[in-house]
Parts: C-alpha cells; structure tokens; sequence
RNA sequence: GGCUCGGUGGCGGAACUGGCAGACGCAGAGGACUUAAAAUCCUCCGAGGGCAACCUCUUGUGGGUUCGAUUCCCACCCGAGCUACCA
C-alpha cells in the first residue's frame, strides 16, 4: 500500500540521519581529487531569505554532483558578522550588537540545515568571534609592515547616517549614496587608514587561467580604468615645474590654458597679487563645496584665473594657468592642460571663459574645423594640424609618436592612469574588528604585538553611533602602552571595514580554530584554491575585487601561493517578488522559504527555485509555478510506492524508457557542468514522463524498469536529496544515494534508431519523413524528393539543388 | 553621455556548432471520475484563415549575409545593471 509523501517527516528524518553519519564531512584524503566549492556567506542581519535559498541550494547541487562524481568535496559556511547591517538592525531594535548577531546566527545557523545542504559544519567560521579577527588583525600588521597599509589625510567618502567613512566603491549610483544605507555622502577630511590596491591595478586587470563571467571583468575592468597616455612637465614663467597627466598627447599644440586643481600646491604660487584674492575665495568655496551635499553639485563649470603663466614644452607658448574643481586633485598629477577644441570639458570651460580653441586634429574627410565657430569639441583622432615638426602625422600613430617626440626631447613620457583608488579601510563605528594600531606621543604610529592579538573589542560600550568612533568614547579601552618604548600610549578607535573580514574567510574554513596562523597549511596544501565560488554579480567591484587584492598581497607575503583565490565564478540572478519588485518588508511582499518549507517541503522549494529560472538571470517569485514542481515529485513518489501495476510485458516502451534513461543522463551532466538547473530540472520531468508511460504500457518492473529508477534517483539525488534517500532506501539499496556514483550514460542506448528528417523546399518546411538514425545521403535525398507534399510543392520543377544535413534535414533549392 | 547584458506565446522559460521556434511547466478550455467539490487522469492550447486536408504570418523594428537566421553582421527602438567632470 503506498502511503503519502509527506516532506516534514522524512526529511526532517533523513536530515539528523546525515547529521549522525557525518556523511557530509570534508577531511583530508589524498586518495581523491578535492573539490572546493565556496558560496558567499550571510550577513546574520536577520531571517534567511529566499536569495539565501536562491543562491545556496542550486551552489549545494553542484556541490552533491561533484561529490557523485569522485571528488572529495568541501562545502562550508559560515557568517560574515561584523559590520553595518547587523550593527544597524541592532541599534534599531536596541540590543547590543553583539547579542542580536549571535541569537541571528543562531537561528540562521537552524533555518540553513532545513535547506538540506551538504554544509560541513564542523568548519564553520564567525568573522566577530575573537579567534577569527585575531587573525583580520593579524594580516592588517602583515600588510602594514609590507608598506601596504598606510595612512593618510584625505577628504574621504562620509556618509552622514551611518556616522562612518566608506570606500570608494561603497558608494554608489548617480546620486553617489551610502552601498548600505541610501543615504547622499558627504566629503570629509580625515586621517584615514588605507590598503595600496592601487599597487596591483595592473595585475587585477589579467584574468588569465580564471574562468570567470564576462560580465564581472568587464566591471572590474573599467573599476580600474586604466587609460594609456603621457606625463608631460610644464614650467610656470616663475620657473616652477609641474607635470600634467593626458591621454591625448598628439593635441599637445592645440592647449590653450593650463588648469590645477583647487587643491594643488602650486595655486597659491603661480596666483598674482592681482587675482589673489579671486583665487583664494574660489578656492575656499570649491573646497566647501565638496562639504556639501553632492546632489545640489551642477555640472556647470567654475574656475577662476590665477594671472600666472605656464610654458608649453613644445613650442614654448605662452599658456595662462587656471584654476577649477573640474580637475581632480585625485587623479592623474591634479593638473590637466587643457585642450579645447578636442575635449568635451575644456571646451565647456573655454566658451564659459571665452578661451582660444584651437583644432590640432583633423579628420581627413570632414570640413576644417574652425575654433571660432565650432559647438562642440572634436574628440576624435585624425590627422595632425598646426603641430610643429608631427603636422601630418596620422591618426594610428599621432600619439605614439608624439610620446616618442616628448621621450626624445626630454619633455615627457609615456604614462598610465588607473581610476581605482586606494581602499580605504576605517570605520568609525563599533561592530568591527579594532584596527591593531596604537599612536604614541614619542614614537609615533606603532604596530601592536603579533602576541597581543587579538585586540578584543569590548562589550561595553556606548555603540550607537555618534559620529566620533564608539571605542573613543570608552572611558578606559584605547588606553594603552608603547609597543616600543613602554610610555603611555593611545589604541586606533576606529574599526575596519568588514570587506576586510570578508577578504579571507574561505582560508579560515580550512582551519576555524587553529591558533598557530589564520590556517592550517596542511589543509591549506590539500584544499586550496577555491574551485567553484558561486554567489552574487552585485558584489564585482567590492568583495571580489577586494579578495583577489587581498589573495596577491599575501602571494607577495609570502602566505599563500599562485595568483589568484578562486578559479571558477559564477553568479546567480535575484529573486524578486511577484510584483517584479525586490523583496523587502517595508513593501509586504517578502515570501517566507520557512513558510513554503512547512507547506512543501525543502525538496520542492529547492527544486523550485532552480526550476522556474534561469540561475543567473533569477526573476519573479510565482505562487503558482511552484504547483509544477509539488505535482512532479508527487508524481515521482507515486511511480515508486504504487505497485507495478499488471498488463503484458511490453518490450517497445521498455526499450523507449531506456533509451530516455541514458539520454536524460546526457542532457543533466551537460546542463550541471553549466549551470543550468532549470532544464536539468525539466529533463528530469521528462524522463519521468516517460516513466509514467512505460508504466502503462506495462512495463513497470523489468530491467529497463529498474535502471531507469535508479538512473532517476541519482539524477535527482543533488536537486531532491531527501525524497531521493528516502525512495532509494524503500527500493532495499545501500545508504546512501548520496555516497553513490554519478550514472555513466550509455551512448548506444541513448541513440535513437529512427529519426525525424525535416523536409524543406526553399528553406520552408513542407514534410517530415521517418527514417533509419543512420540513413545515407543519397538515400534521404531520394525519400525527400519522393515525398508528395514536396511534389506538389515542385509542381514538376527541377530542383536547383539539394542540401543534406545528415540527421536533420533535407533542404531542395528549386 | 560611456560601457555591459538582455528583448521569444497570457506567464516562467527551452532551442547544444546557422538547420522542425515555443521543450518542460504554470495559467486557460473541454472531458472522465464524483451527489458535489478538491485532488487525480485524458484531450486541446502562438496568431489569422479554412468544414477539412492545408495555407499564411510570427523570436523588439528595419536592412544585410546564407539554400536556410531566435542564433552571424549593420542601423535603430525599448528595458536592466554598472559608471559618470578620471583629463
């Protein structure tokens, strides 16, 4: 008698089962190829959601195939715990940081084992546990000592809500906002501490030997902007050098003024006593301005004159020297020549000024420019004009030539200008790791001990942010000793930012609680590198542009070997509610994974998501779609526990159902190497479809019968893991279906013995044929030509001529 | 403005290397079972025309290459993401 499929029981069973065996545990076994598969971990902000579903079932499916297929696998997880977003929910709630982020990881740590995944707890790692960043702290000294950590006065990234500086890429969008909280930044300036990843821009830009989406280099790639040009040094007539960065250096003739930025040294220099004052009330106001809120900012450009000269290089011009927040102290030298007939922004600047614009460039078809009546800037390449000795010089060459000139008179050189910028780590906020530094009146910035780490943050604390850093405002914490000369000292009160955590976690699941070095290199030697990282595209210029800055600096360390940390990526789409929109509670339209899991168990919730999807697009939540998946292993439940069924032998829908069997194993092998769950899903539907038909044709119980139940299982064993145990344990075989092999398939099997031939005339289908799978190519044009739709098709024509695709068409040309 | 990705039925989505467009599902329609409903099972299901065999149209729009284009090329429209005074 078939009983009823019910999920809570048997997986909930299959579950404490798995849990007993440590069938899930990842050791050392150099018998085996390892396999280390990574999922980004959670942020314990609060409840698991259906992204964190979205994006670890699929990743545990891969995971449980690989495993099939031999390797020893490793999948941990773990909890990026520090940081804004659990520290935001606490001060909301009003509950310590601490204790909310702990009872949250507690209850995740739950809500994460009802998902069913392969998950090896007993590697799990907690970023705000002490024993962990001692060893964030650890790798701040190593960067430090390495001159890879420094710090610096800049006018920084603050955003006004959270009471914290970011970095460069933590804010973001057109309004330039706060990644965590939406809030405009303001600039501020302030002694901050920095990582050189500026060091490694070049490298970052080489993805060789990385199997990693287009999608996400190119991201990173133009994050780091790397642009191809000259440095090239101008004199002032007070006789003061100073070097401009440009891109285009074959319009060296064609500058009309020079502009520094307000910030720029020299500004105060090159100013006349007539203009000083204009220049210093500029000046103060533009430097203002970036204290101001960024949206009010207009792209109108400012500026103001100095009244002093510079002289150009290369023909000794005599060129006035300006000054305008339009150029960057950040970027390049803080000092452009501006150039414009052939730039956008100069010549936005000269007509507001009423500047000379002068073409240097011309484009060999086009009418010549004339800098008077021009409206916009030209900013093509051509044929050089008006340039001295390189007049004529052409467009593929113009600007190697000219750094080739500039190089041969000693003017300038070839140069390269990055856009990243240096990452800027502090944070003045409590729930992160304490920066290991401390200030001495006597020695200055001083490392704290390898052995006094870690640098414990206390629980008692007045953690709501105020602006100045929590850990400042405790009354006894930064009181400290000299590590150098024992005299009273201050500890850093400000804490890193939790990308830092983040940069390194997949080294700490090696070892969680070894306490000699962040890991232990015997499972460092046997499990690294990461072999699949699956998670998130949003994450392309933060994290996973940061952990690859993090892996090389240790390479240089000397911790860790080879170029990159992970050699396989890919990214899953979002989830999104039904209305399109993103899950969010304010909304009300949040669907809760532990409500459907009640309702439909974790096998169908996980076969669900990577159903109704494309993995890496993601869409819509349905509450309907998830109907097609609860009917199918309904269905599949049912063709295992529901007797045979009678009826005569029939060996056709045997041979059918086999030949399924072994083609559906094709189908879901190719579609798991790429990631491509939801046909594999499909696939499987179809094999039971096929199964259900065998049935009634009787051929329930025979051998084609029972391979192809145990095709299915394992099939569905990665996707469907507890109603894949249970049914194969009901069918008497050896626990687990999880510790078998992935099913080879059987290429004669899978063939088919007569195909469908499309027929076609002028590429139009007019008639299909049946015929043997391995039919000649005379002998399908003799049945294409002898069909009656296509002789009624040719009404007598001689056909021009015929194309064969052997195994799929016949196309006849008349 | 720049870069990147995408646009296929009422919906989610298939289509491997240029070769039957719409697999697999959802929703819908009809039928079986039932006192009835749910569940389940069977049939139909891109649009238009035709009693029918069948014909015509159809992968954002317009061109092109090809015996043949959802797939390749060009232009344009729309949407999403990233970026934005980066010289």
């Amino acid at each position: 008698m078939a009983d009823k499929y019910s999920p809570a029981e048997i997986e909930a069973k299959w579950q404490q089962r798995w849990e007993a065996d440590g069938l899930y545990h990842a050791d050392i076994d150099p018998k085996r190829p390892k396999h280390y598969a990574l999922t980004m971990l959670p942020y314990p902000s609060g409840d698991l959601h259906m992204g964190h579903w979205y994006a670890m079932t699929p990743a545990d499916a891969h995971a449980r195939y690989m495993r099939m297929n031999g390797f020893n696998v490793m999948f941990p997880m773990g909890f990026d715990a520090f940081g804004l977003p659990a520290e935001n929910a606490a001060i909301k709630r009003n509950i310590h940081p601490k204790e909310w982020t702990y009872a949250n990881i507690k209850t995740m740590r739950q809500q994460m084992r009802t998902m069913g995944n392969m998950f090896d707890w007993r590697r799990e790692a907690v970023s705000s546990d002490p024993e962990y960043y001692r060893w964030t702290q650890w790798f701040f000294l190593q960067l430090y000592k390495k001159g890879l950590a420094y710090r610096k006065m800049a006018a920084v990234d603050w955003c006004p809500k959270d009471n914290t500086t970011l970095a460069r890429e933590q804010v973001v969008g057109e309004k330039r906002v706060c990644e965590r909280c939406g809030t405009p930044v303001i600039k501020k300036n302030l002694e901050q501490w920095f990582f050189r990843i500026t060091n490694y821009a070049d490298e970052l830009l080489h993805f060789e030997g990385l199997d990693w989406p287009e999608q996400i280099r190119t991201l990173q790639t133009n994050w780091i902007g790397r642009s191809e040009g000259a440095n090239v040094t101008f004199k002032t007539e007070g006789g003061d050098e100073f070097t401009i960065f440009t891109t285009r250096p074959d319009t060296l003739w064609g500058a009309t003024f020079m502009v520094l930025a307000p910030e720029h040294p020299l500004v105060a220099k090159v100013t006349t006593q007539g203009q000083k004052k204009a220049v210093e009330d500029y000046v103060s106001e533009a430097t203002r301005r970036t204290d101001i809120e960024r949206e009010s900012m207009e792209r109108e450009k400012s500026g103001m004159f100095t009244g002093g000269y510079a002289i150009n290089p290369v023909n000794g011009e005599r060129v006035p020297i300006w000054t305008a927040d339009y150029v960057l102290m950040t970027y390049g030298t803080g000092a452009i020549m501006a150039v414009p007939a052939h730039d956008e922004r100069d010549f936005a600047f000269a007509r507001k000024f009423d500047l000379e614009v002068r073409p240097v460039i011309q484009a060999p078809d086009a009418k010549p420019l004339d800098g008077k009546t021009m409206t916009e800037a030209a900013a093509h390449y051509g044929v050089m004009v008006n340039s001295g000795p390189l007049t004529g010089t052409n467009a593929e060459e113009a600007v190697k030539k000219t750094v080739a000139y500039l190089e041969k008179n000693k003017l300038g050189k070839g140069a390269v200008g990055y856009r990243i910028r240096d990452w800027l780590i502090s944070r003045q906020r409590y729930w992160g790791a304490p920066i290991p530094m401390v200030y001495c009146k006597t020695c200055g910035v001083q490392p704290v001990a390898e052995s006094e780490l870690p640098v414990v943050l206390p629980d008692d604390v007045e953690w709501k942010p105020t602006g100045e850093s929590p850990l400042k405002l405790h009354p006894t914490w930064k009181q400290t000793t000299c590590p150098n000369c024992g005299e009273a000292a201050e500890r850093d009160t400000d804490t890193m930012d939790t990308f830092m955590c983040s940069s390194w976690y997949f080294l700490r699941y090696l070892s969680p609680h070894y306490d000699k070095a962040p890991f232990d290199p015997k499972e460092y030697d046997y499990w690294m590198p990461v072999d699949v990282y699956t998670g998130g595209a949003e994450h392309a210029v933060m994290h996973l542009l940061y952990m690859r800055f993090f892996w090389k600096a240790l390479r240089d360390l000397g911790i860790v070997e080879g170029h990159e940390p992970a050699m396989k990526l890919r990214n899953q789409g979002q989830i999104l509610a039904g209305d399109h929109q993103r899950m969010s509670k304010s909304r009300g339209n949040v669907v809760d994974p532990d409500e459907l899991v009640r309702q439909f168990g974790a096998d169908t919730v996980r076969a669900y998501l990577m159903f109704g999807y494309r993995w890496s697009e993601g869409g819509p939540w349905s509450d309907e779609n998830i109907q097609g998946v609860v009917r199918w292993i309904f269905r599949v439940w049912s063709l295992f526990t529901e007797g045979a069924g009678g009826g005569p032998r029939n060996t056709a829908a045997g041979q059918k159902l086999c030949r399924k069997a072994h083609q559906t194993i094709q189908s879901v092998t190719r579609d798991m190497e790429a990631f491509e769950f939801n046909t594999i899903v499909s696939a499987l539907m179809e094999l039971t479809n096929v199964m259900q038909e065998a049935k009634d044709a009787g051929a329930a119980g025979g051998p084609e019968w029972m391979e192809a139940q145990d095709i299915l299982l394992r099939l569905m064993a990665p996707i469907t893991p507890h109603v894949s145990e249970e049914l194969w344990a009901r069918g008497g075989k050896k626990y687990s279906v999880h510790l078998q092999g992935w099913p080879l398939a059987d290429e004669t099997a899978a063939k088919e013995d007569e195909i469908t031939l499309v027929v076609q005339v002028n590429g139009k289908l007019r008639d299909r044929i049946t015929v043997p799978a391995d039919i000649g190519e005379n002998e399908a044009k003799e049945r294409a030509l002898a069909s009656e739709a296509v002789r009624k098709q040719l009404e007598g024509k001689k056909p021009k001529q015929v194309i064969v695709v052997k195994g799929k068409l016949v196309n006849i040309v008349v």
